[in-house]
RNA sequence: GCCUAAGUAGCUCAGCCUGGAUAGAGCAUCAGGUUCCUAACCUGAGGGUCGAAGGUUCAAAUCCUUCCUUGGGCGCCA
């Protein structure tokens, strides 16, 4: 469609004598501010100073050169100003458009870019033996949907989960718990196990001295000398993962490999070893460490004093293990821009081992979900656990469920309402950008109206609605398009953009553009579905191919995002 | 101090990469709309020194410079 304008317009700016390339031509080229005033625009301000003319007259006079043009491509062309605005044949459009989304369904708007790609994307990364709060919605829904994006421009996607089951934070809940918590039974609940690490940092902050007895701990965790603790660290873990895991059934995510900080505590002296023969690090105030000053990016510590294990040795470890047993093209980290430092050092301390190359790694940081004023934190419990949250949110959406209908089944409701809630939540974590810090209200978090998941779970349903109706009459209007309104080309046109936005949000590795580019195909929806009416208008048959092309494009684009549709709402 | 991200309506954000036509949404506020395909909807109103100052340009929220404010990071947490 865009190739039409150029086309015509390089014809007539040959007959100023001036010249311009495909691309020259379409780099000026851009999309009016609304529909009323054109599809495409060609600006004429740069023309100015050659023709020493102003931009109004020259738009004028490229109107002329352009004569009468092929009403199978234009439905007019206008100059407005300096401005020179071109209305495609909308119908022919609009008609192509609905053909192409219904012939392709699921996959319309894929692309080839990244084809027989293999990707690792390492996301979600939740530790045991701490609370899953919120936030961590952020990266687990980040990472999923990014998988769908790449998976969806031809990649094939290995989703890795890195969970932090050993360690400092590990050791401290742990201690608290034999030394404090002893006589309590262990439970399997979240909140329970999250409350004794919040004990845990709770004391040690006030009494600096009982940070040794964690140390021991911790020396001892490392080596599994200790059988009691072992077992303790066992049991504990477990049930940890058994919830995590449950969780991420809920939203959606089906992880295909899973590493443990664990499985690297003993490799890792090893590695280090090796690091301070290739002269790669150096012992430094007894600890191991890598200078990257030189690099700009400081100094990364791998070995603290007393010969423990630091989480910078283990990423090492994991890479290596990545890229040895299931040989990704591209090994992407999902994870919070406080790590930006520390994935850069890793990245570089493997060019360093001349194991990668910079390329071979990426990695996409995003920004923090913070309670108004103060920060989420699993240390301090000043946070809103993901259990607690989710029951909270789907008590709510089954009130409203029912005062909408009161005669569903309990399994119905309670479908209905999990998918409800985790579209809400989900959505509200993927629409901002990455790098923006998210503040989180409950009483937003509860507003299904406007810009939110249960708006376009709505839009999809309605669509589906009359979908419905219209399969169940009898008499069907089968007319062709007759007039195509100005909403119903707004809508099409919002459909054809898909594909478009897909590539836009890869490259950019930023579902927040798939997000957004949801909502305004929804808010299309609902105006043409308020001023259109489809059941036994003139337009019906077209009418119809365009509902069905709409959900099915808003279908598509909210698999990218990781959110399940409903057909009832 | 250095690095990094953000600063746009009362609040929460799009837009910035690739400069152009009256700076867009949602929430909140106010005023309307359901005998009609689901009102979790739609229509309308009010609300803006686009953090500040310089610069580049015919044209700057958008590009450049400096500064201010806030979040995050900067050796033994992850």
């Amino acid at each position: 469609m865009k190739k039409l304008v150029i086309d015509v317009l390089r014809e007539a700016l040959e007959k100023k004598d001036i010249k311009l390339t495909e691309n020259e031509i379409e780099k000026y080229l851009e999309v009016p501010p609304s529909t009323e005033m054109g599809d495409y625009a060609f600006p004429c301000f740069f023309l100015a100073p050659k023709l020493k003319k102003s931009p109004e007259q020259i738009a004028l006079e490229l109107r002329e050169h352009l004569g009468k043009f092929s009403k199978t491509d234009f439905d007019d062309i206008q100059t407005s100003g300096p401005y020179l605005n071109f209305f495609l044949n909308r119908k022919a459009f609009v008609l192509k458009t609905v053909r192409e989304v219904l012939s392709q369904k699921d996959r319309y708007g894929r692309s080839g870019i990244n084809k027989g790609k293999r990707v690792m994307i390492e996301f979600s990364q939740a530790n045991t033996h701490k609370a899953f709060h919120v936030g961590h919605i952020r990266g687990t829904s980040l990472g999923e949907s990014l998988s769908r994006i790449f998976e969806f421009c031809g990649s094939k996607v290995i989703r890795a989960n890195y969970q932090g089951d050993t360690g400092m934070h590990v050791a401290k809940w742990l201690w608290c718990y034999e030394k404090y918590h002893k006589r309590e039974k262990i439970k399997r609940e979240e909140s329970w196990i999250a409350s004794i690490y919040v004990d845990a940092i709770k004391r040690l902050t006030s009494h600096e001295t009982l940070q040794k007895q964690v140390d021991e701990i911790n020396q001892k965790l490392t080596y599994g000398e200790d059988r009691h603790l072992y077992s303790l660290w066992k049991k504990t873990r477990q049930y940890s993962l058994d919830s995590l895991e449950k969780i991420y059934k809920d939203l959606n995510t089906k992880f295909d490999v899973y590493f443990f900080e664990s499985e690297f505590d003993k490799p890792a002296l090893k590695i280090v070893d090796d690091l301070l023969e290739k002269k790669i690090a150096k012992i430094s105030d007894g600890a191991v460490i890598i200078d990257l000053k030189k690099y700009d990016l400081g100094v990364w510590v791998l070995l603290r004093k007393d010969k423990t294990v630091l989480y910078s040795t283990k990423d090492i470890l994991l890479a290596l293990k990545k890229f040895q047993k299931y040989k990704p093209h591209k090994s992407i980290y999902v994870v919070g821009a406080a790590q930006s430092l520390h994935l850069q050092q890793l990245f570089k301390t493997l060019e360093l081992m001349k194991v990668k190359e910079r390329g071979d790694c990426d990695f996409v940081p995003f920004a923090e979900v913070r309670l108004p004023g103060k920060k989420m934190s699993s240390r301090t419990g000043d946070n809103v656990l993901y259990s607690d949250f989710i029951l909270e949110t789907i008590d709510f959406t089954r009130k409203r469920l029912r005062k909408k209908d009161g005669k569903l089944s309990k399994k119905q409701l309670d479908d209905r309402a999990l998918k409800i809630s985790v579209a809400a939540v989900k959505y509200s974590m993927l629409k901002q950008g990455p790098n923006k810090n998210i503040i989180f209200k409950k009483q937003d978090a509860l507003n299904f109206e406007g810009d939110t998941g249960p708006y376009l779970l709505y839009s999809y349903a309605r669509a589906n609605s009359i979908l419905k109706k219209f399969n169940r009459i009898k008499n069907k209007n089968k007319a062709e398009l007759k007039e195509l309104g100005q909403i119903e080309f707004a809508l099409a046109k919002k459909i054809h953009d898909f594909s478009e936005m897909v590539l836009a949000a890869y490259n950019s590795k930023n579902p927040s553009l798939i997000a957004n580019y949801s909502y305004q195909l929804a808010q299309l929806f609902n105006e043409f579905y308020h001023f259109c009416p489809v059941i036994g208008s003139e337009n019906e048959g077209f009418r119809v191919s365009l509902v069905s092309s709409f959900k099915q494009v808003l279908q598509n684009s909210l698999n990218l995002l990781g959110i399940e549709t409903l057909e009832v709402m």
